[in-house]
DNA sequence: AAGTGACCCAACCGCAAAGCT
DNA sequence: TAGCTTTGCGGTTGGGTCACT
């Protein structure tokens, strides 16, 4: 038996919705509100409507203030940053853009953001390394599709800023420093001595990244750090790692995360049944036990990772 | 002008969380 | 607190439009 249907599918209309629809919808709402039940709503205003449509068509579209399209180079770069840091989470970043939908951000990042950090990646690395741009493509939509999920920026180390094998991370909760002290534990078994680690504990205004923005290279300015603190803060609590200066993220507001990382590299031991959507983060540590360079950990990164400067705007689309 | 493919975006779907009884 | 209902969310789809041949 499967799931009960959420409405009469047989009596209700689906598809693009028609003005006299939409004028019924939004008379009664500003009328009387939603009077908190969406799923009886359509059958008080006669409409032969879902109530879930009902209530996607009024906070996509009707709800008052909405703005659609024309995205600015601000939103543009608050909509990367933000995905960079807490990854697909749209109404999360919708929440940053007054004015703007969580489907609307997501159709612009599906449809052309997504093309224009591509197109950056892509110009920066057949630059460096001259590859043909058709395999270049190829192999850099393949890498994207696989990490997305677990974003990965790297960071060229600061002269003199990072310490070998350094971890850097800042938090909110008890919990999560229990597991990132778990975590680093783990580490420092690993990696002995040249693991070292700096934590920042949980601070009011969150310090945290900033603190760490010290390991960052100079493209990601201390402005974007602040709009990502001041954006995401304080709905989201935030873990960040850095390892040799590459930066690991999404890393966030989830307490089981550092858990699974701990299943994953414990004893030096890959667990294939924990490395599902962590594939990185096992490749990176693999390079650091290996004693791989900086400089072969962000060759790696690129093209496996997402690379966001403050520069992607003057990319065109 | 017609055909074709790419692009865009509104809307749908299913799942999980939250709320209620 | 178990079970049901409702809400919210993110992924996906499908139809309209545009650009190119």
């Amino acid at each position: 038996m499967g799931r009960a249907p959420c409405c009469d599918k047989a009596n209700v209309k689906k598809g693009p919705w028609s003005p006299e629809e939409d004028a019924k919808l939004k008379a009664y709402i500003e009328k009387h509100g939603t009077g908190g039940n969406w799923i009886a709503l359509p059958q008080k205003i006669g409409l032969r409507r879902c109530g879930k449509s009902c209530r996607l068509r009024w906070l996509n579209y009707l709800r008052p203030n909405i703005k659609h399209g024309g995205f600015t180079e601000d939103e543009d770069n608050l909509i990367c940053s933000l995905y960079i840091s807490i990854g697909s989470r749209w109404s999360i970043i919708a929440a940053q853009l007054p004015g703007r939908t969580d489907n609307d951000i997501k159709n612009y990042w599906n449809t052309r953001l997504k093309k224009k950090l591509l197109g950056k990646q892509r110009k920066d690395q057949q630059a460096r390394r001259g590859i043909c741009p058709k395999q270049e493509m190829k192999m850099e939509y393949e890498n994207y599709s696989a990490n997305e999920c677990f974003s990965l920026y790297h960071l060229p180390p600061q002269p003199g800023a990072a310490p070998p094998f350094s971890v850097a991370y800042g938090t909110q909760t008890a919990t999560h420093i229990k597991g990132q002290e778990s975590l680093t534990s783990n580490l420092i078994a690993q990696f002995g001595e040249r693991f070292s680690c700096d934590h920042h504990d949980q601070q009011p205004n969150y310090t945290g990244l900033i603190n760490c923005s010290n390991l960052y290279p100079s493209d990601i300015t201390s402005s974007t750090c602040t709009n990502l603190i001041n954006s995401t803060w304080p709905p989201l609590m935030s873990d960040y790692y850095a390892i040799n200066g590459v930066a690991l993220d999404h890393f966030q507001e989830t307490n089981d995360i550092p858990g699974e990382l701990d299943e994953v590299i414990i004893n030096g031991n890959i667990n294939p049944q924990q490395l599902h959507g962590l594939e990185n983060f096992s490749t990176l540590v693999d390079m650091v036990s290996r004693n791989c360079t900086s400089q072969e950990i962000c060759t790696w990164g690129d093209t496996s990772s997402l690379v966001y400067s403050s520069s992607i705007s003057s990319y065109e689309v």
